[in-house]
Formats: structure tokens, sequence, C-alpha cells
RNA sequence: GUAUCCAUAGCUCAGCUGGAUAGAGCAACGCCCUUCUAAGGCGUGGGUCCGGGGUUCGAAUCCCUGUGGGUACGCCA
């Protein structure tokens, strides 16, 4: 649609000399109401220039303007000259590009757009994965797709928390509180039980957390007995997250998590040195910010700290992977963590601390208050997905009992769910969850979307016709009413997904496969597709498998599968 | 206290780079399966766009300010 605005503008550019054709192409608007046409040029910024009243320099200019082949008419409305497109030539164009393109539809062929590095899911290590991670995980997974969908290519960074006091306290609490037996039997579990005993101890007991500052440093230290502990905790809690990256079909190119950047911080701590910009404050390192707290570089003891790992990262990944950006896809809270650590990389000199993006996402809680590992006030992701895998097992017993491949597809539509649900809305917006919501399959849904898959896929099945032999179709037989929003929905792809990326908003496609999935609701409502008039049948089907395209793709950009039969 | 995010229908939210009567879904009620999957379609009711100023021909949208809520603010990540 993009397009016909540019070649508008041009149009219009003949006419009106007052402004460039730039800013004529930012006047032109979709009006609000398709009754208004496709395209709408208010005439209001001409009035004190003309002095005159708008409507009459709308009424004046619509004379002016000769009639384009795209353009099928022009009307004036009050300030507004009102241009509605050509449908055979807006379909065909349109059709044309689909039919070509086929199952690469809306998505680049190559990837020379640079490398885009991308930091998500990075859970703690000896945590189990719950609702709250999952948001990480899905978003950053669909701006992984998006971006590669416009052209760049992607190194998705699972920057694992696998390094820091934590593992002190880790090891200190199993020491005390656990045996060999036990993590081998009931690993995470067990780590975690250790985990929230320690605090509730340290609460009576401070030397605690000194003797667990003490255990981190031996580790960054290189003593042996911390270290093997460390790496026997964290192979644990990788083998959990394979699990659960498993049952979402996602993947990362990198697993360089906190503990990659031991060997590599002294440099980046010597540069900032060297820079000048490190003071000591209270026995700590740090680096003073203006209209900002200071960004904490090195503890008294020497050990260092989130920020030093995430800045070393920072280095090692520009200079690795050259990247165009680098994206961090982490909750909003840590909002003042990585204003710290762009404004330090840009006191450094490096010019490329623009390319540096903070993607935030609003925290997730649950009824009974806000999630929390230590108090134990967790819903863990594996308990949700599987509730939402039975409750479409039941739906699918319910009206299609003959359906083949009941688990797989369960599988699929019933985790569909649970993603779509975490990225239908903006990111930023806080979550409550809520099993009725996330288990309500009507409406504005993934599996609302799934079910309209389906559907077309159904009617191609039971046509009998060969995707390959609908060509040369007659475009005139489907400009009606409903067809015409179908097509004109689908032809929005492109410029939708160049929008997400643009805004780093997963929901912007998922709030388009929906609009799709509707305008094909009513098209398939209207319209009888399997019809005796093979040319009406072949048209209506270009249609239909047009929709499944963009359907398909639109929900992998998600992460989100397309079942055939559901 | 400072910073930051949020505030639109009963609920969850679109719309926010200013434009024509503010839109969906859920929930409620009613209609449509002898016809391609009813996880669908159609309809009805439902609004102080948090309050107050300002900019503008025009503000849900931009600016200022107030209120309410969330979050973060040195040795956790």
């Amino acid at each position: 649609m993009e397009n016909y605005k540019v070649k508008l503008a041009k149009e219009l550019a003949n006419i009106i000399t007052d402004i460039t054709e730039e800013e004529i192409e930012e006047l032109i608007e979709v009006p609000t109401n398709k009754e208004m046409g496709d395209f709408a040029f208010p005439c209001f910024r001409f009035a004190k220039i003309l002095k005159k009243a708008p409507p009459l320099i709308a009424s004046e200019l619509k004379e002016k303007i000769k009639k384009p082949d795209f353009i099928e008419k022009i009307e004036n409305v009050n300030a507004y000259i009102n241009f509605y497109l050509d449908k055979t030539t807006l379909a065909k164009d349109i059709l044309d590009i689909v039919l070509a393109q086929k199952e690469h539809y809306g998505l680049a062929q190559t990837h020379d757009k640079g490398n885009i590095t991308i930091d998500y899911s990075s859970p703690n290590i000896a945590k189990p994965f719950h609702v709250g991670h999952l948001r990480s995980t899905v978003i950053g997974n669909s701006l992984y797709r998006i971006f590669e969908a416009i052209g760049y290519n992607c190194i998705g960074i699972n920057h694992l928390g696998d390094w820091g006091t934590q593992f002190g306290k880790l090891i200190v609490a199993y020491k005390k509180y656990s045996t060999k037996e036990a993590v081998e039997q009931k690993g995470i579990q067990e780590l975690l039980r250790i985990y929230v005993k320690f605090h509730d101890e340290a609460k009576n007991d401070p030397a605690l957390e000194d003797l667990a500052r003490e255990n981190f440093k031996k580790m960054e230290q290189g003593d042996e007995e911390a270290l093997a502990l460390w790496k026997w905790f964290k192979d644990i809690s990788l083998k959990e997250f394979e699990r659960v990256y498993k049952i979402l079909d996602i993947s990362f190119d990198s697993f360089n998590g906190e503990a990659f950047y031991n060997d590599k911080m002294d440099k980046v701590i010597q540069e900032l040195d060297n820079k000048n910009l490190t003071t000591i404050s209270e026995g700590a390192k740090i680096v003073e910010l203006e209209n900002m707290s200071p960004c904490l570089i090195t503890k008294k003891d020497g050990s260092t700290l989130y920020a030093t790992r995430d800045i070393t990262a920072a280095l090692y990944r520009k200079n690795t992977y050259d990247f165009k950006k680098n994206i961090y896809v982490t909750a909003l809270a840590q909002n003042l963590h990585f204003a710290q650590l762009f404004t330090v990389i840009e006191k450094m000199g490096y010019s490329w601390a623009k390319d540096l993006v903070h993607v935030p996402f609003g925290m997730v809680s649950m009824e009974t208050g806000s999630i929390s590992t230590r108090s134990g006030n967790v819903l863990l992701l594996e308990d949700i997905l599987n509730e939402a895998i039975n409750k479409t097992k039941e739906i699918i017993e319910e009206k299609n009992p003959t359906l083949e491949n009941k688990e797989q597809v369960a599988q699929e539509v019933g985790i569909g769910a649970i993603i779509f649900d975490d990225m239908y809305n903006s990111i930023i917006k806080d979550i409550q969850f809520s099993w009725e919501k996330v288990l309500n399959f009507d409406g504005e849904t993934g599996p609302y979307v799934q079910y309209t898959y389906a559907r077309a896929n159904s009617v191609l099945r039971k046509s009998g016709i060969n995707i390959d032999d609908i060509k040369d179709i007659d475009i005139n037989l489907i400009i009606d009413e409903q067809s015409i929003n179908l097509i004109k929905q689908i032809g929005l792809f492109s410029e939708t997904i160049n929008e997400a990326a643009e805004k780093y908003e997963p929901s912007i496609i998922a709030r388009y496969a929906v609009n799709i999935a509707k305008c094909f609701n009513k098209f398939y409502h209207d319209n009888s597709i399997l019809v005796d008039d093979n040319e009406l049948k072949k048209a209506r089907l270009a249609l239909v498998i047009s929709t499944m395209y963009t359907i398909k793709n639109a929900l992998w950009l998600l992460g989100i599968k397309s079942p055939k039969q559901m």
C-alpha cells in the first residue's frame, strides 16, 4: 500500500507547488473509515497561504487532479480529498507478488543488511524457569525472526546468569543444607530449596552473606573446588532449560553467559582506568555519571558485578559480530542498569554506543502477588504449557475427535496460545497471570488465528486442486467487498513487519495476524469457495492460499506453529 | 526524595510521528450449522480517552502541571 501512497504523492506534486513531494507524502493519510477511501489528503494546511477556506481549496484542487490509472475515483468531502484505489489493479498487484513468492511471502530472501545481536531469555542458573522468564524468551525469539525477515542476519545470545555472588550463596547453602545425593536426585528443585533456605537464614545471620561473597571471590580467582561446584550446578540447570527451549522450539546461536567474560574483564577495567573514567568510592570502583547514579565496576573486595560483565560483553560482541544493533530484551525494571551501561560505553568513546538498544517489557505478576523465587511464589512455565496442552486436547476431543496426530496438534495449539497471549499487547504493559485468560481460546487469540489457517487449509484440501495449478486467475471475480478487504490486508504484510521492527514490538505482528484471520473469516462466511464455476473457484482459492502463506509466516514471526488441521 | 513506565467501555487492551462520527476482544443478551471445520459469522447495550492548563484551524494523540498505580535507585542479577 505504501507504494501507492508514494505514487499518489508524485501525482499531487504536479499540482501542489507550495510544499515538497515528501511533505505531501507525509500529509497523505489513511482515513479512519473505509467508506472514505484508501487515502485522504487534508487541505487545512493551505488555508493560511491561500487565504481561502479549506473545503474550497479541496474542491478546487480536486478539479485539477488528473486521475491516474491506479485510482478508481476521487471525491471531495469538506476539507478532504479522498482517493479510492482501483480494485482490479490493487488486487492484481498484490496477488501477483504473493503467488510468485508463495511460502516466502513477506520474508527476506537475503540477509545482507548486517548483523544484529539479540540478548534474550538469559535465565539465572539454579532457578527454575517460570512465567516471568517466558517474556524475554518469546519476545527475543520473535524480534530475531522479525529482523531476519527484513534482511538482517541475527545472532541470538542466551546471556546466561551463570556468574556472580548468587553462586557463592549456592556453594555455602549446598555445604550447609544439602548433599550430593539430594542434588543429583532432585536437581534444580533441590538447588531452589537451599537457595530459599539460605535467604531465610541470612536474615538472622548476615555473616552468611559475607561467606557467600568470599566464595564468589574464590571462583573469580580460579579456586578448583568452587569452580567444580559451580559447573555442576550450571550443568543441572542447563539440562532443565534445554527441555523448556525444546518444547518452545526456540534456539540460540550462542550460550556465552556471564561466566564466559570472567577472563576478559580485567582488560576492560584497565581500559576504563586508562580513560580516567573510574574513581574509588567507599572502597568500590565506580564510573561517575551525570543525572544518574554511578555505575559499579568492582566491589570493595575486588570482585566484579553485573555491569562489569555487561560492558565486557558489549565490547566482545562488537568485536566478534560487528553488529548494526545490539539488542537487550529484559524487564523494564532494568532500565537504570542499561542506561548506565550505554552511557559508560559512550564515555569510553565508542560511537556505536548509539546502536545499543534496550527493549523493555512489563512485569508478570500473579493473583497472589509478585513472583518471587526466594519466597516460593512461582508458577513454573512447564506447568502452564502442560495445562494449555491438556485444555487443547479436551477441545479437540469435543470438536474434532477423529483428528490424526492429536498429540502434536494439541502441543502446537496449546503452546501457541501461551506465546500469543504473551505478545498480543504492547510488551511494556504489565501482565497479571490468569488461568482463565490464558486458557480462553475464543476471540483474538492464538488458536483463533491457527483455526483460521486450518480452515483455509481444509478448503484447499477438499478442492482437490494442486496449488501450482492456481494461476492465471480472473481478478475481476474477486473484487467484492470481503475479498478486497482481505487482499488489502494481505498486501500490508511487509510494511507491518517493518513497523514491528522499527518499534521492537511483536504485538504489531500478532494484531496483524488477527486482522488477516478476521478478514478471511468474513470472506469465508460470505463466499462459497468450492463452487461449480471453475474460474470462480480458482480465483477464490488463490485468495485462500494467499491467506495461508500470510498467516503461516505471521505466526512464524511470533514463534508459533500453524497446524494444517485442528 | 530522584528517575522511569503506565492511566481510553464492567474487564483486557488497540488507536498516540496531531485530522473526518474514539475501535477490538472478553463478559452479558439475541440471531445464524440439511451447505467448504460454529475454536466461526452477524447484531444489541456499554465512553468525563485520569483531572487542570497550554500549543494549534484541529488534541485520546504534542508541551506543562497535578493525581493515582507499578518499578528502579553501590557493592544481587
